[in-house]
DNA sequence: CAGTTTCGTTCAAATTATTTGATCGACTAT
DNA sequence: ATAGTCGATCAAATAATTTGAACGAAACTG
């Protein structure tokens, strides 16, 4: 039972008019239109809504209550339909209206954020949802639609229907707080000695497939937590130890709230991609994909 | 600048329609209309907004990226446009779409979270606003328009264009906590006893006149808090001791964490009201006056 | 106070917009 | 193959809106 709708965005935008220019003349005149059509509109509007809009009653017609209701809320309506007008009219120029992105975790913040405010300023239309994932999280959430762009995402399977562009390199570096034990230790340490002490890892977010692991030794106790930040803090803490992406704790070793260490087995610096679903790119995902891998052919 | 709506709502309707009924054709005839005239409404859509909703390279038109983003936040409009029309009927039937209520902090919570209940569940397209109000503040929110309804209002001052009904009485109680050095005194204690200890008052919520003042003793200690449940939690802590209303302590009396303490200057019990500006009553204003009111004359 | 302007309505006529119904070509399912 | 369904197109019919003229009521103007 499809209600027809008893209010046209015609008679609101009549409405508008009215209580903007004053009185139904003004906003004839306004609207390129004759009083009497004016009237018209605003007579049909009211027999449909069984409403008197207006009080006639003295000289000049004044908005009722239910008139007021009308026009405020009226107002947004035709406000909402105006913008769902240009976003479909962006949309169909492959402007698409929200870009979901994931984040590794091992991204440093200092690498995405510059990039973040010059695409918020350039495209302030367009909602930017970001999401930081850990690990498999990244991938899961672009194979599975719940992003359109994964970015700092390292050894990505192959996969079909996955496309990637080269971001840069991810370097490891094992740290400690400078009051932690290891940071007397011998150098290179060896997997043995850092066996010893807690491990810091920070949860996958993958939610189904956990097929990957980090950087970890077996039969080392952990000390997991949910995001890069938290770990961080938590090894400036002195709760435990673990390899950090260079990024996130150059800042930090600089500060002389971490201590730098070399190992036996230092990782090999990772190369780290960025990934999309092939198929239509909309022009933001375009204009991100190309703004982050330009900076990396920069560096 | 009055931009013309490129949309309109029954286009809304009719994508609406084919989305839900599968193709233009039975569309039509849920609207029965014939299947060229949804063809007319869609191309006209489709050339206002110059974009294709509908890809027809195949046998069925289906929505095109724009078109689905059409139908999905036209939808809300749609919605939005109706529940408009009738909230705006409402309102013309004096149903007001909104009723916001200044409750004194003395009130008992017990007395009144029922009647909220029976008023959300009777009314349930009627937003509902409540604030905590104290001293003056009811008496301010409902002069300066804030609020449609003061609720528990002592002493309300002659007022042109304010009409209450009576709605209880309110009698205050001299509490401590069970530890504090007062539950041990002699009673009735006596202004200068209680002088000796910190007094909890609850601040005047009211912005601008503040002419009124509470239950207090010159020269006692004060420690002032922002509502009737933080300052009886403050005096349970042994924080402070003060005159209380009866409804609000009775429970930790009864409990053991508060003790009732009889004073030689017990403050009379005072009639509360409730108040409302005079004019154009709304029936929910009139429904909850109503309530309020039958249930005080019940007690 | 009379004259003038502005207000908003009403009505028939003119103009526009939508709906109909018939027809068509393309594709599906039997 | 052969109905049957889908959606587009077009002229004709119908419906809706806009116009323009006329009107009475109220508010200025001098």
């Amino acid at each position: 039972m499809p209600t027809d709708p008893s209010i046209r965005l015609d008679a609101l935008e009549t409405l508008d008019a009215i209580d903007r220019h004053g009185s139904f003349a003004a906003a004839a005149a306004a609207l390129y239109r004759v009083p009497s059509a004016v009237s018209y509109t605003i007579s049909q509007l009211e027999s449909e809504l069984g409403v008197a809009v207006f009080d006639r009653s003295g000289h000049r017609a004044v908005l009722t209550p239910a008139g007021r209701l009308l026009l405020d809320e009226g107002r947004r309506i035709l406000t909402a339909t105006q913008e769902l007008g240009s976003a479909v009219r962006r949309l169909a120029d492959r402007w698409e209206p929200q870009l979901r992105v994931a984040i590794d975790a091992t991204m440093p913040p200092s690498a995405f954020w510059p990039l973040v405010a010059s695409f918020t300023a350039r495209h302030p239309r367009i909602d930017l949802v970001l999401r930081e994932e850990v690990l498999a999280g990244s991938w899961e959430a672009l194979i599975e639609d719940r992003v359109e762009l994964a970015v700092g995402v390292t050894e990505p399977p192959a996969h079909e229907g996955i496309r990637r562009a080269p971001l840069g390199t991810l370097s490891f570096v094992f740290c400690c707080a400078p009051g932690h034990p290891l940071a007397a230790a011998q150098t290179p340490i060896d997997d043995e000695t850092i066996r010893a002490h807690r491990a810091l890892v920070v949860a996958d977010s993958a939610r189904h497939f956990n097929e990957r692991s980090g950087n970890l030794l077996d039969g080392q106790p952990r000390l997991t937590v949910s995001g890069m930040r938290t770990k961080i803090e938590a090894i400036e803490r002195g709760l435990g130890v673990g390899y950090c992406p260079a990024g996130w704790v150059a800042e930090a070793v600089a500060a002389g709230r971490l201590v730098e260490l070399e190992t036996v087995r230092t990782p090999e610096p990772r190369p780290t991609w960025v990934l999309w679903r092939r198929g239509d790119r909309g022009r933001a995902l375009i204009w991100l994909i190309d703004a982050l891998t330009e900076s990396a052919r920069a560096n």
